[in-house]
DNA sequence: GCCCGTCAAGGAGTA
DNA sequence: TACTCCTTGACGGGC
């Protein structure tokens, strides 16, 4: 038996209440190209990553002050930081110092911080480039990470990939490529359902053969699943987080409405929320849940607002609670 | 200062 | 086989 488990909430990558604290400012590889000066165009580059990580500092200041104790930062903090044309390129050693900065005030607040690359990091491609190209994103994430003075271990989540017309044999190109992964990106790892291949249940045989901690995600498994229910599957979710010195995460959303069903709404339905706090309650010391919501933080202050209101609530801080039913 | 086309990526789905 | 769409925030030309 646990105990009363601590539902902690935290937002992805940008503030809606925050002006002008863009962490994702960028430069496409069409305008870096146009600029005939190629040290002026990657110094420029190398400013706005530069501005992108301060902007992120200011991000968890303002975190830091309604209690928000972990964030996702964005992956486009350095843009073109994996191109091919930007091969050799130090962009490290110019935001070498930011980083520092932006880790020591994550540490000395207890944010917990990691990063969610987009679907183009795709570990079972059949594509011996697609592989390598997902290699280098997951080098860049690595890296970022260690110039922040973090133990990159478990702080990064995707998919299990693609289905190229036979998910069986791809899923079990995930585990083949697996292996062709360097050690110390395969422990940043986690991998969440995604809301049109591969389901609960196949991230849990796949995250269970590996020893990946699984990041539920309730509203794509209520796109996409094949009949089993998260509830059955719950105490298999929880023991792929216990060798992970983090506490288990998780994604919560909800659907835009019925036809536009796997998009995110602006917020978070608190009903169905509960629900799913309800249940799990008990079975782990810690949820982290991650609100995927259009809104972003304002989504996480409205949710709030309306735990507050519920009688079974007991808030411990500005976004955490334990249930007391 | 607002609107809208453009940019970037890999896979899924359709013709 | 070839295309369009999906997703996301930001850029930047045009008015």
């Amino acid at each position: 038996m646990v105990g009363m488990t601590l539902f902690r909430l935290g937002y992805v990558a940008m503030s809606v209440h925050l002006q002008n604290a863009s962490p994702s400012q960028t430069m496409t590889y069409k305008r870096f190209s146009q600029i005939r000066d190629v040290e002026a165009a990657t110094r420029k580059l190398e400013r706005i990553a530069v501005s992108n990580i301060q902007n992120c500092i200011r991000l968890l200041k303002h975190n830091k002050a309604h209690d928000i104790h972990f964030f996702r930062l964005s992956s486009r903090l350095v843009p073109l930081a994996t191109h091919e044309e930007l091969e050799g390129w130090d962009y490290i050693g110019a935001i070498k110092d930011d980083l520092t900065e932006l880790g020591e005030f994550a540490k000395e607040n207890k944010i917990r911080m990691d990063f969610h690359p987009d679907h183009f990091v795709v570990i079972n491609a059949p594509d011996k480039e697609i592989f390598k190209t997902s290699m280098k994103v997951l080098k860049y994430h690595y890296l970022l990470l260690h110039h922040m003075g973090l133990d990159p271990m478990h702080r990064c989540v995707f998919h299990l990939g693609g289905r190229y017309q036979n998910k069986e044999k791809s899923l079990e190109r995930f585990i083949e490529n697996w292996a062709l992964v360097p050690s110390g990106i395969q422990k940043m790892v986690m991998i969440e359902n995604d809301d049109t291949s591969y389901t609960l249940s196949d991230c849990l045989y796949v995250c269970e053969k590996l020893n990946i901690p699984l990041v539920f995600d309730l509203h794509h498994h209520l796109a996409n699943q094949e009949g089993e229910k998260w509830e059955e599957e719950w105490e298999r979710v929880v023991k792929t987080w216990a060798h992970s010195p983090l506490p288990l995460k998780m994604h919560i959303s909800s659907p835009k409405n019925e036809q536009e069903f796997k998009s995110h709404a602006d917020f978070v339905n608190v009903d169905m929320f509960l629900d799913f706090v309800k249940k799990v309650e008990g079975s782990v010391e810690q949820v982290d849940c991650m609100i995927e919501a259009k809104q972003k933080d304002e989504a996480l202050f409205k949710l709030v607002e309306e735990l507050k209101e519920h009688p079974h609530v007991e808030m411990q801080d500005e976004s955490s609670f334990l249930w007391k039913g």
